[in-house]
DNA sequence: CATGAATGAGTCTTCATTCAT
DNA sequence: CATGAATGAAGACTCATTCAT
C-alpha cells in the first residue's frame, strides 16, 4: 500500500540515510576524514556500525556523500536566489550573500567543504577531479554573470574566469572567518566589504 | 675546538635537522599528513626511522617544524622586499608578488601550507592556535602598509585588518592555481590581476 | 487436501529446499566454505538471505547438506550398477568408472566432496565423523566384494578393508584428474588404467 | 665483527623467522587456513602480531611460506634417500617410505599440505599454480624411475606420469590413515602394501 | 648519536545470523 | 512462510613510537 509514491520501506530508508549523513557531516566536520571513525558515526547516527555498509560501501564514500549533498544544497540555493536578482550588480551581492549564509547555517558541510579544499593537492587524481568539478560548478555561474557585465560595460574588460575565482575564494574567506568567530560583526557589512572591493575593483571606470 | 661558535657537533645536527626537514617537506606536501609514513621520511633523508625522533619529538612536530620553517621564509623574503618598495602602492604590489613568487618555487612547502588551511578548522585548539598566529603575522604586515595608505589618503577608509586578509587570500589563491598548473601564464599578469583589483577596489575615489 | 501423501506445503518445501540445495553446492564449490556467502547462495537460489534460515540452521548445515546429498547419490548409483555386475572382477571395475563418472557428471559436488578430505584434518571433530562415515561406506561395499574375491581366491590375501580404501583414492585421483582436465583420454582408457593395475596389482597370482 | 658469515643480528633474524614458520605451521594444521588467526600465531610464537608482517607480507605469504618449506624439505629428504637407492624397485619403495614417514614426522606440515589439495579446486588460480607447481616436482622424480623401469622391462609399458600421479596419491593415502591413527601398524607393512600392489600391479608380467 | 626490530593500539570492513514486518 | 534491514563480533593489517644494541 505505497503512499505519495513511496512505501513504508523507502521512507524509512530515506530517513535512516538522512540521519547517516547528518552523523558523517557532523564527525567528520569534527574530526576531520581520518581522524573520524566509522563507530563514531555509527552510534551519532543511533545505528550499528556495519549499518553504515547497507548505505555507503565504504568511509571515504560517506564523505563524499556528506559533501556532495552539501555543496549541491549550496550551489541550488545560490542559483536560486541568483535567477530572482534583476541585475548584474544585485547577481553577484546574492552569489556572495547566499554563500557565506548557507556556510554560516551549515557549519559542518563548511568545515568539511573547506578542509577538502586543503587536501585537494594531495589527494589522489580521482578524487580531486570530483570535488574540483563541482566547485567549479559555482566559478562557472559566477562567470556568466560577469560576462553579462562586460558586455554591459559595467565592469571592465578582465579575463571573467580569473574573477570568478577571486570572488569565490573571497567570499569562501569571509564565510571562514565567521565561522571560526573571528568576524563577529553583521552579514550584511562582511558582504558589503567584498562586494564593494569586487564591484569598484571591477568596475569600468 | 669550537670553530665560528660551533662545535662539529652542532654542525653536524643543523645538517641533519635541514635534511630531515626537507625530507619531511617532501613526502608530507606528496601525501598529506595523514598517508605520509615516518618510514618513508627516514628513508628520503637517508637515515633510520628511529633517528626522526632524536630531532623531533613525533610525526606532528616534524610536520610542523616543515611548515613553520616555510612560513617563516616566505615571511622573511616578502618582508625582505616590501622594505626596499618605497611607496605603499610598491610595497602591496610587492607583498603579492613575494608570496606568489616563493610558493611557486618551493611548491612542497606550499602543498603543505595551503592543506593546513583546510585542517585549521578541524584540528584541535592548540595546533590550530600555532598556525593562526604565523598567518596572522603576514596580514599583520599588510595591514600596517594599508594602514599607512588610508592616512595618505591613498586608500579610501576600510577596515584595515579585513582588507588584509582578502588579499591575503586572493594571492594564495592564485598561487594555488599557478602551483596547480591552471594559470600557466605570466607570473606578472597575475600579480597585476590582482593588484588591479585590490588597488581599485581600495581606491580612495 | 494432500495428494500422493503429499500437501502442497510439503511439496512446495521440497521444491525450495532442493532449489537452495544445487544453488549452495554451486555457490560452495565456486568459492569453497570459507569465501562463499549466504547472500550469494540466496540470490542464485532466487529467495532472500533469511529464507535459508528456514530450511538450514546455518551455514555448515547448507554445507553439509550440499555434500551429504551428492555423496549417497554417488554411493546411490554406485551400488545400483555393482548390483547388476555379476563377478567380482566387474564389481570392482563398475565401482571404479561409476564413481569417476558421477564425479564428471556433478562437478559441483565433486569440488565441494574433494575439498572436504582437506578440512577433514582440521576440522573440528564432530564434523569430521560424519564425513569419514559417508566416507567409509563407500570402502565398506568395495571391502566386501574385495572380501569374496579373496574367498575365491581371484585375489591374494590382502587387507581387505585397505586395499579397498587404496582403490577409493586411486579413484578419486582419477576424477579430480579428469574434472581439472589434466585428463582428457577416455573415460574408459582411466578406468581401465585404475583397474588393471588394482587387478594385477592384488591378483592370486 | 660477523662470525662464521653472519652477524649476530642474522642469526636472530633466522631464529625469528624459523619460530615464526613452526608457529603458523602448527595453528595453520590446527585450525585452517581461514580459522587461523595472526593473533593465534603471534602469540605462539611469542612475538606481536605485528612482527609477523615484518617477515611475512600477509596471512597467505605465511601461510605460504609454512607449506613450502615442508614440501621442499619432503622432496629433499626423499631425493637425498632415492639417489642412494641403487635400483628401480629400490627406488620406488624409498619414495614411498620417504614421504609416509616424513609426513608421520612432521604431522603440521603435512595437515597443512593435505588440506591445500583440498583448496586445489576452488582457490584463485594463482595460488593453485604454485602448489601444482611444488606437487608436479614430486612427481616428475617418480616418472623418470619408472620410465627407467620401462626400459628395463621391469615395468610394463605404462602412460609413466599417470603411474607416477597414481603412486603419489597412494602414499599420499597411506600417510593420512597414519596420520589420523587409522593405521596403527608398522609404517613397513604400509610401505609393502603399497609397493606391492604397485609392483605387482605395473610388473612387466 | 644512530639504528631498525619489535610493539600493540587502533580501524575499516565483512558477513553469519536475527527478527520485526 | 518469506523478507531483507540491522546487528556486532571478529580479524587482517598499518604505523607511530620505543628501546636494546
Amino acid at each position: 500500500m505505497p503512499i505519495l509514491g513511496k512505501t513504508k520501506r523507502e521512507v524509512v530508508t530515506e530517513f535512516r540515510m538522512a540521519e547517516l549523513v547528518a552523523a558523517a557531516r557532523k564527525v567528520f566536520s569534527e574530526r576531520g576524514f581520518h581522524n573520524a571513525t566509522m563507530e563514531e558515526i555509527a552510534q551519532l547516527a543511533g545505528v550499528a556500525k556495519g549499518t553504515i555498509y547497507l548505505y555507503y560501501p565504504s568511509k571515504q564514500a560517506a564523505y563524499w556523500a556528506a559533501m556532495e549533498q552539501g555543496i549541491l544544497g549550496m550551489l541550488e540555493a545560490t542559483r536560486r536566489n541568483m535567477d530572482v536578482a534583476g541585475t548584474v550588480e544585485a547577481k553577484i551581492r546574492t552569489f556572495i550573500e547566499c554563500k557565506i549564509s548557507y556556510c554560516e547555517q551549515n557549519r559542518d558541510f563548511f568545515k568539511i567543504y573547506y578542509s577538502e579544499f586543503g587536501h585537494s593537492l594531495t589527494q589522489p587524481l580521482r578524487l580531486r577531479k570530483q570535488f574540483r568539478e563541482l566547485y567549479a560548478q559555482q566559478a562557472r555561474i559566477l562567470k556568466e554573470v560577469l560576462e553579462e557585465g562586460i558586455r554591459n560595460q559595467e565592469i571592465r574588460p578582465v579575463a571573467a574566469d580569473a574573477a570568478a575565482f577571486a570572488i569565490c575564494d573571497l567570499t569562501r574567506s569571509a564565510a571562514t572567518q565567521r565561522v571560526l568567530g573571528w568576524d563577529k560583526g553583521e552579514l550584511r557589512n562582511a558582504v558589503d566589504f567584498i562586494f564593494d572591493l569586487v564591484w569598484k575593483g571591477l568596475g569600468s571606470r
